[in-house]
DNA sequence: ACATTTTTGGAAAGCGCTTTCAAAAGTAGC
DNA sequence: GCTACTTTTGAAAGCGCTTTCCAAAAATGT
C-alpha cells in the first residue's frame, strides 16, 4: 500500500503523504502559512499579502510541488475531464480530429478520456455509462450512433457536442457539417467536365451523413437535369473493401458509366484498385472523386479528386465548443464550408 | 455552484450532494446500516451478514448508486487511470495499436489518458509532466522521443511501458520488437528475386526503430555478398511527402536501383508516385517494399508488397504488460515475429 | 487619540469514499 | 448460564484540497 496513515494522534502531526509526494500542508508549512493561504494563492481566489505570496511561491518550487487534481476535483466537485466517445480510433479520418480536440481540450486544462463505439449502438451506450461513472464533465461524440432521444436525454446529465449529427436540446451543440453541398460540389464538378453517366458508391445506409452524401449527388444531377438512375447506385460502407467490392458489382452488372463519385476517400481506393484490376484507367476510362481528403489522398496514384472539409478544424471546433458549453456559453457556430481539391482521378469526358 | 453544503450542524444531518448525485451515506441510510458496511460490500472487503448485503444491494439498484471513482481515487491513493503518450494520434499506424490499449486497460477498469508527442521531445516531456500531474498510475510510450535516462528515472515514479524502445530499469516493460529482422526479411525477399540493385528509404535518423531498419537492409546486403552502395541510400521521415522527396533524390542523382526498400509503408507510397510521375511502373521497372502494411497498403495500385506486423497484437500486448506492472507482477514477454505480406509491387528482377 | 471599515489569514468543515479501531453480537465450551 | 473467542458492524479519522466563517490586523476617518 502506498499511503502512510496517522495514527489518531495530535492535529500538529506531520501529513504522510505517499512516499515522495509533496501536499499543499507541506507546502504552508514550509511557507509558515495555513494551507488555506496556500489554496488561495494558488486559486487566487483571495488577496494576499505579497510577502506571504513570494514565501509561498518559494516553497512551491523548493519542494517541487503538484497540486494533486483528484483531491482537487473532489473538493470542488468537478473533474477537470470531458470524454470523447468516437466509432474506431484507428480511422484515418478521425485521428485528426481526435488530435484537434485533445490539443483544444488540454490547452484549457481538461483531460480527455478516448473511448471507442466501434460503430456498435451497444458498446457507445457503454462507453456513455463509462464515462458518466467517471464523472466527465461533458462529452463529445463523434458520429454517434445513438437515437436521438437518448442523446437529448444524455444532456440532463452533461452537456454534450455531436459531431455530423443534429439534435434540439439545451447544454448540447450539434456540429452537423452538412455533407449535401460537398457532395453536390463533387457530382457538379463532374458533370461540370462533361460526365452525364455518374454512378455513385454509397456509405453505410443507415448513416445521416452517408445519406446526406447521397442527397448532395442527387440534387447535383437533378439540378443539370441528368436522369437518376438506380443502376449507378451502390451499396459501399465506407471502407477500402467496400469500395472495391462496390466497383465490382458495378463492373460485372455492366453498368455504363464514365465517372464515379465514392461516398469517402476509402471507397474510392478500392473502386480504384478494383478499376485496375479489369484494366480501366483513371482518369483516362473513368473518373473518380472522393471525400474527405485523406492526407494519404494526395500521394495515391493517381492522386485523388476528392471534397476536403477541414477535419482539423472540426476537431477544433468541437473542443471550443464544449469548452464554451462548460463555461455556460452558448458556442458560436462557426463552420468552414467544404471544397473540392482536384487533383488527377478526374478529366474531361469530352477529351 | 453545483455542491451543497451543510451548515455546521448536527451529524446526522443528510448529506446534500449535487444535484441528483446518489452517494454511499445516502445508500447506507436507504439500508439501515453504517457507510462502512456499504464500501465493504461494494469492495468485498469484509464478510457481511446477508441479510445486509441484500438490503444494500436493494438500495444500490434502487437508489441507482455508482460510487464516485473521484472520490474513491482520493481515499485510496490510486487514480484508475493510465496515461498513453503516442507521437501522433492520426497516425494510421498508432491507430490501431491506440485501440488496442484503449480495449485492454478499459477491460481491466482503467481510463486511459491519451496524449500526442508530435515527435518532439518537449511536447513528449510536457505530456509526461502533466499525466504525472494527473497520477496516472503508469504511463505507456509508444516509440518515445526522450533519451533512455530521463526514462528510466520516470520509472522512480510510475511504470512504464515502452515500445520500439528498449531500457533497463525496474518497474519498467520495453517491447522493442526490434525491426531489423522484418527489414532483414523484406530487404532478403528482393535479393531471392534476383535484385542486386536495391535502394533504401530511410526513416528519421535519430529513430531506433528507424535504424533498425536500416541495419535489416544492411545485413541482408552483407549476407548476401551485395557491396553495400551508400548512393543508393537517401533519408525520408516515415512521411507520404518523406518518400516523394526520397525517390525524385535517388532519380535526380540518376542512381541505378531495380528495386527499393522503403522504411515504411507511407514513404513506399510517396516513391510510387513519384516513380509514377516520372513514368517508371511498379513492379515492372522498378520493386518496391514497404514495412508496416497499413490497412490500406492492400488497396493502393499496385497492392504492396510489406513487412506485417500486428500492430493490433503489440497495443494488446502492451495493455497487458501494463496490467501486469501494476499488478506488481512481471510482464511474461511475447512478441509475434514479422512476416512479409507479399503482393504486387514486387518482380523478379530477371523477368 | 479612538472608533470604524476593510483586508488578511487561520480554523475547521466538507467533498465521497476507504480503512482502522474498538465495541457489539454471535458461537462455543464448560 | 457464564466466560472466552471469533465475527460482524459502526464511529470516526483520513485522503488532499477548497471554501466558509470569523477573528485579528491593518488601514481609514475624525
Amino acid at each position: 500500500m502506498a499511503t502512510g496513515r496517522k495514527s489518531t494522534g495530535s492535529k500538529a502531526a506531520i501529513p504522510v503523504a505517499s512516499a515522495g509526494v509533496v501536499t499543499l500542508e507541506m507546502v504552508a508549512e514550509e511557507a509558515g502559512v495555513s494551507p488555506s493561504t496556500v489554496s488561495r494563492i494558488l486559486n487566487g481566489t483571495a488577496k494576499v499579502r505579497e510577502s506571504k505570496v513570494r514565501a509561498v511561491r518559494a516553497a512551491i518550487s523548493k519542494l517541487q510541488f503538484q497540486p494533486n487534481p483528484v483531491a482537487r476535483s473532489l473538493a470542488r466537485g468537478r473533474s477537470m475531464s470531458v470524454g470523447v466517445i468516437i466509432q474506431t480510433i484507428d480511422s484515418p479520418f478521425y485521428g485528426e480530429a481526435l488530435a484537434a480536440i485533445e490539443k483544444g481540450l488540454f490547452r484549457a486544462g481538461y483531460s480527455v478520456l478516448f473511448l471507442s463505439g466501434h460503430w456498435r449502438e451497444d458498446d457507445e451506450r457503454r462507453c456513455v455509462e463509462h464515462l458518466l461513472a467517471r464523472r466527465v464533465e461533458g462529452i463529445i461524440l463523434v458520429t454517434s450512433c445513438l437515437p436521438d432521444a437518448e442523446l437529448v436525454r444524455l444532456t440532463r446529465q452533461v452537456p454534450i457536442v455531436l459531431t455530423g449529427r443534429s439534435i434540439e436540446a439545451e447544454r448540447s451543440y450539434s456540429m452537423d457539417a452538412d455533407s449535401t453541398p460537398g457532395a453536390r460540389l463533387a457530382t457538379e464538378y463532374l458533370i461540370g467536365q462533361g460526365h452525364r453517366k455518374i454512378a455513385f458508391i454509397a456509405g453505410p445506409a443507415n448513416h445521416p451523413d452517408s445519406q446526406q452524401r447521397f442527397n448532395g449527388y442527387k440534387a447535383a444531377l437533378a439540378h443539370a437535369k441528368i436522369p437518376y438512375s438506380a443502376k449507378l447506385v451502390v451499396p459501399g460502407d465506407y471502407s477500402d473493401a467496400g469500395g472495391h467490392t462496390a466497383m465490382n458489382r458495378l463492373l460485372d452488372a455492366k453498368a455504363e458509366f464514365t465517372a464515379v463519385f465514392a461516398a469517402n476517400d476509402q471507397s474510392a481506393y478500392g473502386a480504384m484498385l478494383a478499376l485496375h484490376r479489369r484494366g480501366l484507367r483513371v482518369p483516362q476510362d473513368v473518373s473518380i472523386v472522393g471525400f474527405d481528403d485523406l492526407p494519404t489522398s494526395s500521394f495515391i496514384i493517381p492522386p485523388l479528386t476528392t471534397v476536403h472539409r477541414s477535419i482539423h478544424e472540426l476537431g477544433e471546433a468541437a473542443a471550443e465548443a464544449m469548452i464554451d458549453l462548460l463555461a455556460g456559453r452558448v458556442p458560436a457556430s462557426k463552420l468552414s464550408s467544404a471544397t473540392l481539391a482536384i487533383r488527377e482521378s478526374t478529366r474531361s469526358a469530352r477529351l
